[in-house]
Parts: C-alpha cells; sequence; structure tokens
DNA sequence: GTTCGACCGAAAAACCAATTTGGTCGATTA
DNA sequence: TAATCGACCAAATTGGTTTTTCGGTCGAAC
C-alpha cells in the first residue's frame, strides 16, 4: 500500500513538515519565512499561496498534532468499556500524547510567556475539549451508577486541572518508566478516596 | 499591650515594610533604592547597613510573607484534631492567605516571566515545606488508621501541585464566596473517591 | 493553478549619547 | 561600636536616530 506516492505529499504538508521541524528548533518569533521556504524548496512568495501568514502556518501545525493527540486518546476511550477503565485509559493516552509534543512544545517555552494569543486560544479550545471529554465519561458513570459524583462539572475541570499540574513535574522532569505506575496510584486516589473503610 | 513602643518599630522592619508598599506598587524593577530610602526617611546608603542588596530586601520581604503563612497554616491545622479535618483546615487557610499574598504578586506578574530566578528559588523552598506539612498528616491518619494511602510520598505531592493548579482558575478569577464551597466538593473526591458503592 | 522576483512598510536591531541607579567608601556623628 | 550620609563610580537603562530585517503584497510568467 506505498506503492504509489503517498497522497500526503501535498505541497501544503511539505511546508508544514519543513516548518515544524524549524520552528521545533527555532522557536515561533526567531524562524523566518525565508527559512521555512527554503527548507520546502520554494521561494518564500509561494509559501502564501498555501497559507495565509506565518501565524496561519504555525496553527495548522499545532491544531494537526492536537487533533492527533485527540483521536489516539479517542480511540483508547473506545477500547475500554468501564467508565473507570475509560478513565484510566484516558489518562494514560494523554500522558504519552503529551510526550510527543515536547519537541514543539519546549523550543517555545521561553516565548509562551509573550502575548502570543493564538497560543493561547488553542490551548483554551483544546482545553475545553478535554473537560467535556472527561465530563462525558462521569456522566455516564453515574447513569450507570459506577460513579457517585457530587458536581461533575466541578470534578471534570479540577481533574483536568490537576492533570495539567502534574505533567510537569511527573512527567517533563521524571521521565522514567515509573511514571506510569506513578499515575495509576493517583487514579486509585481519584476512583476510591484516601479514607479508610 | 501597646503602651511601650513596638519592639518591631527596629529600623530594618522601617524599611521591609516601606519597601513592600513600593515594590507592590511598582514591582522589582522599577523600584529604585532611593524611593525606598526615602519612603523609610533615610539615606540610601543607609539601608545598605541593613542589606546587602536590593535583591536582599525584597528577599526578606518573600520569606516574612511566607513564615507568616505558615504560621497561619500550622495555627488552623493544630485547632483540629482528626486528620480529615485538618487537611481541610489547610486547604482552606492555604486559599485565604494566597489571598493575601495577591498585592505583592499581582505587581510581580509581569516580571514573573524574567529570570528572577531567586524568585524561584523561594517558591521551591516553600513547596518543599507544603509537601511535608501534607505528608505528615497523611502519615498521622494512616497510622491512626483514619486513612488508607498507597504512596504517601506521591498522594502529598500530587496534592499539593493539584492545589497549586486550581488557584489561578478557581480563586485568582473566581472570587466569590462560592469558592469556599468548590473547594469542599473537591476535598470530598479526594477523601471518598468518585466510585459508587 | 503554481511559482517567483521585485518591492513596500512596519518592526526589530544596532548604535550612540545622556541619564539613572545599584552599590562602595571614607568621613562624621552619637 | 553602631548608624548615617555625601560624594563618587561603574554598569545598566533610557531616549532617540539610523539601518537592517522580515512578513507580506503584486504582477508577471509558466
Amino acid at each position: 500500500m506505498e506503492t504509489t506516492i503517498d497522497i500526503k505529499d501535498d505541497v501544503s504538508e511539505i511546508i508544514l513538515n519543513s516548518a515544524k521541524t524549524i520552528f521545533a528548533r527555532y522557536g515561533f518569533k526567531k524562524t523566518t519565512m525565508d527559512e521555512i521556504a527554503q527548507a520546502a524548496r520554494k521561494g518564500k512568495s509561494s509559501i502564501y499561496h498555501y497559507f495565509k501568514s506565518k501565524e496561519d502556518i504555525f496553527k495548522a501545525i499545532v491544531e494537526k498534532e492536537a487533533d492527533e493527540l485527540s483521536a489516539a486518546i479517542a480511540k483508547a476511550i473506545n477500547a475500554e468499556t468501564t467508565s473507570e477503565k475509560k478513565i484510566r485509559a484516558y489518562v494514560l493516552a494523554r500522558m504519552k500524547g503529551i510526550n510527543n509534543l515536547t519537541n514543539l512544545y519546549s523550543a517555545l517555552k521561553d516565548e509562551y510567556l509573550e502575548h502570543y494569543s493564538f497560543i493561547e486560544n488553542v490551548r483554551v479550545k483544546y482545553d475545553t475539549e478535554e473537560v467535556n471529554t472527561i465530563k462525558g465519561i462521569l456522566k455516564t458513570g453515574v447513569e450507570d451508577g459506577e460513579f457517585k459524583i457530587e458536581d461533575i462539572n466541578l470534578t471534570a475541570f479540577a481533574l483536568v486541572t490537576a492533570l495539567k499540574g502534574l505533567e510537569y513535574p511527573l512527567f517533563i522532569k521524571n521521565n522514567n518508566a515509573k511514571t506510569e505506575k506513578r499515575f495509576e496510584g493517583l487514579l486509585n486516589v481519584l476512583f476510591y478516596g484516601i479514607i479508610a473503610r
């Protein structure tokens, strides 16, 4: 199934891939349109036939990555039956997926502070999606009598926030195989609490 | 008990208090040593008799605030009997205490991004203290048979991280009376989990 | 439909003079 | 000895100007 030229070798795709490596290496600001064009073996003006701005290219890259992560997570969730297992699958898939974004992300961490509001926009949009995903699982769990939750909205929001907070110290800094077990421990707290019975 | 001049009216204390209001208003960078000296009704050189640098003054202020918060939290914890109540008291006291730091913090949020590594140092030191506090409570709770926790270290760390992550969206942005109730809901999840039984 | 050279305007970088400012020192006071 | 301060310095910052870079447009060519 690779005998023909891959249909994804579209010019847009070439530009996106070229740009991605340069962005990952130099960050958004330091990357020039000329560099992107050269890497794609095109003239600078040609790029504008496919994307309306540098920001646009960046947005396309980030959204593509985010979509791939979304898809991977959805797949992992659907493979499970109970709500508890779905939550576990979600956390694991998310954790692994975030790792792949590390390259792009680390190049941007210095610029993250600056006022590139469009980055924030993408993040907010994705956060909302995450909360909704979790909310859906929790809701189903409650309806099935599997979970008992006072405030689903708050719990979903808190879970996502906590996960995001744990991302950095647990994963970025401490990137070994034990990390997965650690998340398991946390999930047990989430499911069963810490009160003895 | 206020008939004599308060022993805290030390010159160091005057300098610290003067500096605090100026820092809170203008931030670290924009505040000059001359301004601090004037506010303390001293010559600029005199300041250096008590503090070795501007950074030093700032550090002293932050550490003082942090110590006061620590004390308030410790007091709240000790007033409670069971471990569960101690945790609840801790979270509430912490939440309220952080609010008081808002002034200083908000003036710094723009400079927070810059490489004032000493700020980060204070934060790390304080984080460690927080984790240890929680760890102590959890340990006692387990020993008393009140809690049942797989990995105390991880749970304490996760709880602090999650609290820190929830601080901003739950508290700074949404500063109404309902916030307290929200934390209550979260604590219930922590104690009892979400699994129905 | 695609590619590109030439060009534009705004933003950034580079440069420089003038000023500010964190910090030192020695003398003075008490 | 402890505390205060005026005078001073080197380094950083500021303000303003010039130069360069860079994102983006346009029209021609294929």
